[in-house]
Parts: structure tokens; C-alpha cells; sequence
DNA sequence: CGATTTTTTGACAGTATTCAACGGGGGTGG
DNA sequence: CCACCCCCGTTGAATACTGTCAAAAAATCG
């Protein structure tokens, strides 16, 4: 089992058993390098697989008309990216690498034999997928009702918890690869106003920058300014079917 | 097969063979009809069960601390309400009667043997999970990147979109039954400025307003305005797995 | 080390919110 | 049946917030 395979992504919310060890091992999952800036797979990319990142950061976007850009999620590792494909022929969005990155490939065709074989996996499959929709709702409620100001402080709240669940030290603070202008197109901000808000939060003590990381001098106070909710995300397995042997 | 059950929403996707078609009426569903401007199930509720709308409509919503409120979604006759049940013990947010309404109540136990034994409707179930999403992206972007005109034009588009595929006639227009202060509610805006954006829409000949209803007057107008990407919204139900005789 | 990108800052414009007031319509109770 | 009331829609004026434009400093890349 490689590290930041899908067995160790399911794993982390199920005890696997010996058969569901083996389907998983027989998916064959392959691994892919994208570098800082690329595009992993673009909009309206075919979309026959999808990705487990293994290290580095990506996010999907879509570019608009207008050529604005809304970054939809940040995809840390560990996590999954481009489960849309699921449903689409054509990817909705494009999947782009922060950082250079290094992504597991899953054939959307892995997918299916786990729903014809392992019930209780496609079915914590769907879950995670539910979770995620339920975190895109937190999106856009910072987004469609907090300040600027909150706004920021809820996407930085937001890795911090991420990388601390993933078991990530924290200690002296989260790294922040991205520029001010991609946090203002995941903020919904222009990335002037984002330098504004950052430096607010600076000089209010709540945070402190230092070359490419964000240490977080008052959590509470940085929670309470984002509005934070710490909902209890953690999926509900209790009642998953029996795995199959 | 009643009118609006799992069966029928399923059916709309794949040709459901009679194993399935007995499956799903071996399911139970009940009805439950809430009264305009009730609450199906209050955030943090107990999440046993999950909804499609037969009639009415209702809105998944959060109330946060400060009082102001977000409305995530819309859901609309023969659409899903409250899937997030899937994953979570608790709702992590609250359904909404915009009108008096009838659901039909699915258990979540339901869907477990669906998935234990109806992988192509499970794996269906879970398409339209992750199709639900990509519609949240679109609603992310709006709000995030358009101008508060664009948000109330993208909302009537997105409602008119949805009550012509399911098949209701909107010649004469789309029912609003939502208030002012709902529509701000859905679209990151106050009451008194959707108020100004509708006027202005109307002023310059794209919709009229009468008595709870919005003619559309000049759909492609309204489409540009509001940045609507028609984009190719198909599940992709191709590759699903055989039915299981 | 030079070129490019990113961050930072200021002044100004534009958009959305807030506050306040008024009219209309529907439902409720007398 | 009518009066009343509350909610909803509407409008105006003042304010606050965020975006735009421009320019320079700092950091990063090759």
C-alpha cells in the first residue's frame, strides 16, 4: 500500500479488511508529477479518472467570460481532486497545481468495479463526497455573507484545520503558497483588497507573515472574526454495510 | 410507482430493469407535507432520512451567529433535499418550505441496501451527488465573482433552466414564490438591493413582474447579464455498471 | 544579475449596505 | 364583513465597503 493511496484514504475512516485490502491493491493506481502552475487537467478535459494527492497543493477553478476566476477548493494532500469526473465525460473545471504536486490516478473504471464489489467502500465513497459538498456550503456562506476581512481569516482557518486533521504540525504556523491574487479568487476579492485584509489582520495581532508561511498568533480570535463554525464534519460510517469478504 | 419517488427519479436517468423497479418499491417511501415557511428538519437534527419534493418547494439554509442567513439551494419538484444525510448523524443544515409542499421520505437504511444490492443505482445515486456539487459551483462563482444584477438575473436563469428540464411548461413565466429578502438570502445580497436589481431588470425590458410570477422577456439578454454558462449538465450514465438481474 | 512576478501603498470611483419611511395586500379576529 | 395589523415591497439619502488605477518596493526566477 503507497503512501496517500486510496487504501490509505479510505483506510482512514474504515478498518479495511483483507479482501477489501486486495480490490483495492488490484486498481492499479499510477502516479503523476504536475508542476507549480499546471494545469493537471484542464475544463472540458476528458475525464476518465481521478486524483489523490500525494504532496503538494492544488485547487479547481473555472475561468469566467470576463476572464475572472473563481477557485471552487484547495486540494491538500491526502485529499481527494477532480471526483466530479464521476458523474461527466467533460471535467467543469480545471484542476491546477499550487505547488509542484505529485497526484495518485484512479481510472474512473477502479470506481465502478468498487460499487459492483464492495459495497461498503463505494458507499463510503459517496460519503466523502457528500462531506465535501457540505464544506462547499461553508464556501459559500463566508463568501456570500462575511466581510472581507472574514473572508480571509475563514480560508486561513479553513487550512489550518485541513492540515492539523491530516496530521500536520502546526506549531509554527501553516504554509501559504498561494499568491494574494489566487486567495482573492478563492475569497471572491480583488487581490489588492486581500493584501488590505491581511495586513489587518497583521497589524490586529492575529496572525504574523513570514516568507511563504502564516503563523497564527490568536486562533480564537482569527475563528471568531471568520465566523468559524466548528461543525463536527467527521462522516457518520456507524452504519455503513458489512464489508464483503 | 407513485408520482415522485426514488423509482421515478432514478427512471429519469437509466431504463430501470424490473429487478430494480422491485427494489425500490420494496423501500417504503412515506409522504410528509410541510406548510409554508416550515421546517422539514432543523439544522442539527437527527439526519435519518433524506427527500425528494413532490410538490412545492423548499431551501437547505444555515442561520449564523450573527443572524445573518445563507440560502445554499433551491430544491424544486423531483429534485433531491437533504442527501447530506447520507454522510452526516446530524443535519448540517436547515430544510425550508418556501411553499406548502409534499416530500416523499426515503430512510437512509434504504439507500444502504441499494448499495448492497443495486450498484447501478447506487452508483447513479452518487453521480447525482457529485452533479448537485458542480451545480454548487456554479452558485459559488456567481456570488463570488458577478455583480449583484448577475446574481438575481443567474438565479432566475437557474430556476427557469430547472422548471424547463423537468418538463413545466414556462411560456408564461416562472413562479416566484420566494420574498425579496429570501432571493438576498440565496444570493449573498440585502433585500433592498435585490429590490433595486429587479427594478432594474425590469426597467430595461428583460423580465415582468406579476403578482408572484416573472416572465422572462428576453431570455438570451438575461442569460449574458447573468455570465449563465449552459453548460453540458448530463450525468454521464454510460459507463454505469450492468443492472444486477 | 536582469527580468518578471508579487506585494504593498495611496487616491479615487463605484457598488452595496444601512437606515428610515411609506404604501399595499393578505390574513386574522372582532 | 370590516378593521386592523403585520409582512412585504418600494424608494430615497447617507454611509461603508470593495474595486480600480497607478506606481514603487520587494521577492523570486532563470
Amino acid at each position: 500500500m503507497s503512501q496517500g493511496s486510496l487504501a490509505d484514504r479510505l483506510g482512514r475512516y474504515v478498518n479495511l479488511v483483507d479482501s477489501e485490502r486486495e480490490a483495492l491493491a488490484a486498481l492499479g493506481e499510477s502516479e503523476r508529477a504536475v508542476s507549480r502552475g499546471a494545469m493537471l487537467r484542464p475544463e472540458q478535459a476528458a475525464a476518465r479518472e481521478l486524483y489523490i494527492v500525494r504532496s503538494g497543493w492544488l485547487y479547481s477553478s473555472l475561468l469566467m467570460a470576463d476572464g475572472r476566476r473563481q477557485v471552487f477548493s484547495l486540494h491538500l494532500p491526502g485529499e481527494f481532486a477532480g471526483s466530479a469526473a464521476l458523474a461527466f465525460e467533460r471535467a467543469p473545471f480545471a484542476l491546477v497545481a499550487v505547488t509542484d504536486a505529485v497526484v495518485a490516478v484512479i481510472d474512473k473504471l477502479a470506481i465502478r468495479s468498487l460499487f459492483e464489489h464492495q459495497p461498503r467502500l463505494a458507499m463510503l465513497l459517496a460519503m466523502l463526497g457528500q462531506a465535501e459538498r457540505v464544506a462547499l456550503y461553508d464556501r459559500l456562506a463566508s463568501i456570500g455573507r462575511t466581510s472581507a476581512k472574514a473572508r480571509v481569516a475563514a480560508l486561513i482557518c479553513d487550512i489550518l484545520h485541513r492540515l492539523r486533521g491530516a496530521g500536520e504540525s502546526v506549531k509554527d504556523g501553516v504554509p501559504m503558497p498561494l499568491t494574494q491574487e489566487e486567495i482573492g479568487d478563492a475569497t471572491g476579492l480583488t487581490a489588492v483588497h486581500v493584501n488590505r485584509m491581511m495586513r489587518r489582520l497583521a497589524d490586529e495581532g492575529l496572525i504574523a507573515r513570514t516568507n511563504g508561511r502564516i503563523r497564527i498568533l490568536d486562533e480564537a480570535g482569527l475563528a471568531a472574526i471568520a465566523h468559524h463554525v466548528d461543525r463536527f464534519t467527521a462522516v457518520d460510517t456507524s452504519w455503513l454495510p458489512p464489508p464483503r469478504k
